[in-house]
DNA sequence: AATGAATGAGGGTTCATTCAT
DNA sequence: TATGAATGAACCCTCATTCAT
């Protein structure tokens, strides 16, 4: 819907090609590499100076390449972000699906705390990525433009946390629909709260983890989870 | 909504010349009145262009003042958008306050619920400043401030949550030592939780009203507030 | 020194008024104490900052009037400096013509260490106004035009060197005609040379008092004094 | 002489449009040479106008580049007014040391009179930097910096003196050990004293050359020197 | 006379992006 | 492919000055 939403194969990007070294004159430097460190470099500095406190110039040198070599491996600041959410996004993911794989028939209690588990796990073991991708509340981009855009700036990706509401509305819906969740919630608001809250207290732990114990964000996260909280059995 | 609201009932502007070379003229209206000018106007750019979308001169534009006037009131625009903030928690908190007041013995299930029935309401009435208190605002979440802050930018204001937060850990904490609330969860994490969930579906909400009834916000947010979600009933 | 001048870097406000008395309109307040006030602060400031370096703003405060008043006393910033210098110029002036007249008779010698004795004291007596009258090394003002002029900026006087220049040139040109000076030296020159050793000379030192004994001024003053060190003795 | 001395042979400037929208078109010369005419173009200015009284862009355009370029090279206004100075001060000093080298053994009358025929050589070949370097500025001697500083204003540099001062501070200490010099004088005070002189005088004079002759320029500036003033013979 | 809110041209500086090498 | 000098629109903010009160 948002005209943030870039439709995705945008651009496929330099790392097709593998010329391991030669080529001339060139730092015979693997392209993949390169923009492995320069994602990683971009992940740092938005973690912790924002999107529109991070310049290119900055993000190039840090990872120790040139402005221009920036700009070959992505089309503007917008597409490094974009690449950091996505592949934070996948990656969580993947661990997200592995588990679910993991014990299907598990009592829903025990799915939902562990998949509460792998994402605060997920969080603890690439907080940078995971500030960067799911950062601020989760309400971030509410409408707003970044200066530069009517120019040529590029704002920053968010739909992000579009993926990760329509997985959770899909499995509160399931839910329902077998029955074991309030029929009086509306899965997409339900989905999206639990996101919201996840997010907004993941970072704000992550921001200080002095802050409370592993243990209080689990468990919170657990109790409130719609498919907990919400669970049938409390109706009645 | 178009682009560019502009406070309604305004004045196009002193662009016209007023004599042959500088400035100085006094337009000699009330500062306080010329103050809420700003401060609206602020708040519609902040809304819908987000704090680094919006630049100080349109600010004072769209309040009909010029870039001067604006300096004249605020000491940057950080401070604005801080006014903003400080404005609605202020208001926010008066009428949670007042609700509070009006049936202090009413069962919890309704004080939850005529709780959030306020915030719903205050977030309907007035979106913009709504968002712009509350929502990721755009830098949000990508991290941190924007770095800029050494030379001359200005950051907004974020202490907003942490009120709103601190009044809801203090109303669990009650909660838990009157038993009815189910004492493993830790009221900071539940408090941090619950706020951030109400911001996170209210700010979406409001970003698209047809996204969801109002009923089933309000349900949902009723649902898993900690209180009804973690009352200790539950827990047998 | 004075009681009016404020912390550098204040900034209350446009609302804050700091009139200790009453409403009413006008502080019924003797012109010329304000206008005193006025170049008291204002020298302060330029003695510390710079010409450019101060705002009619912060002048006005320091002084404890309005904005409005500083330009009731004074047609533009300029002006308060040229008032600065103007009365500093005025008072060494005094003393020395006192001086002078003390011992008309007395051995060159005597005089012209007289004369040094009384400069130098001077600028001890009033640091911030010598400073900010023969500021910089004297050779101040060469063809520079501070920024604004161009639209209504004014530039700080430079008169002065002026004065004290013509002044001991012909001083050197009389001594000249009675023989006892070198006749192959350009009174408009020495004198010129003189004054700049002079100014910078006693500026280096106010700026940091521990940099020389007063003797050592004082003596070196004298003896690189045209008419000491130029005496047409020494030409045999 | 004009207002705005351009370098000669400059290209009017890259104000005709390039493509439709956005910058960043190399002119692809050599880097020092940009530099240079950076660097040029703002002795001129900076000599005309004084350090305030000249703007980035100014100097950018002057120089015929984008005033990106300009702070592509230096950091900020203050680091090309250094580097004029520094430049400045570097060629002096070559010339100091060479005619120093070539004739040790010359009486002292000669030295001395052959150091101030370079310094007014020097002046006289390179007036704009002179003035610049050894100049009042514009700002100069008001007292201080410009404090804007804490903002973004930048304050121009001044070590300058300090070397010639250091330099013929040494050489009157070597005259005083050897017992040609006055031993009441103290070195530091009289080789401050005869710096500030020498650019008083000089700067005054490139100012308006027809102010006096060089001849006087050059017997003033000899007759006062330290060394030949207060040389031991004098004393007795 | 005194006040201070208002003004807006102007200043210094940044940074996303391009392109010649 | 990699580089980094170059670009200039745009930004935030300052301040000398005016004038209605």
């Amino acid at each position: 819907m948002s005209e943030h939403v870039i439709t995705p194969g945008e651009r496929q990007g330099p790392q097709a090609k593998r010329t391991s070294s030669r080529s001339g004159k060139a730092k015979r430097q693997d392209p993949a590499e390169v923009r492995r460190r320069l994602v990683t470099a971009a992940t740092q500095r938005f973690a912790s100076h924002g999107f529109e406190g991070v310049n290119s110039n900055q993000i190039a040198r840090d990872a120790g390449v040139g402005v221009g070599t920036f700009y070959h491996h992505f089309q503007d600041k917008r597409e490094v972000h974009q690449a950091v959410v996505l592949e934070t996004l996948e990656a969580l993911q993947n661990r997200v699906v592995a588990q679910s794989a993991r014990a299907p028939d598990a009592p829903l209690e025990d799915q939902v705390r562990d998949l509460v588990e792998v994402v605060v796990g997920f969080a603890e073991e690439i907080p940078a990525q995971f500030r960067v991708a799911f950062g601020g509340d989760g309400t971030a981009g509410l409408g707003a433009r970044p200066q530069r855009t009517p120019l040529s700036g590029a704002a920053p990706g968010r739909a992000q946390v579009g993926y990760s509401t329509r997985a959770t509305e899909r499995r509160l819906a399931a839910l329902q629909a077998k029955g074991v969740l309030d029929p009086r919630l509306d899965p997409g608001v339900a989905a999206r709260a639990f996101v919201g809250m996840q997010n907004s207290v993941l970072c704000w732990w992550l921001e200080d983890p002095t802050r409370a114990t592993r243990e209080a964000i689990v468990e919170t996260l657990f109790v409130l989870h719609p498919a907990i909280a919400a669970a049938n059995s409390n109706v009645t």
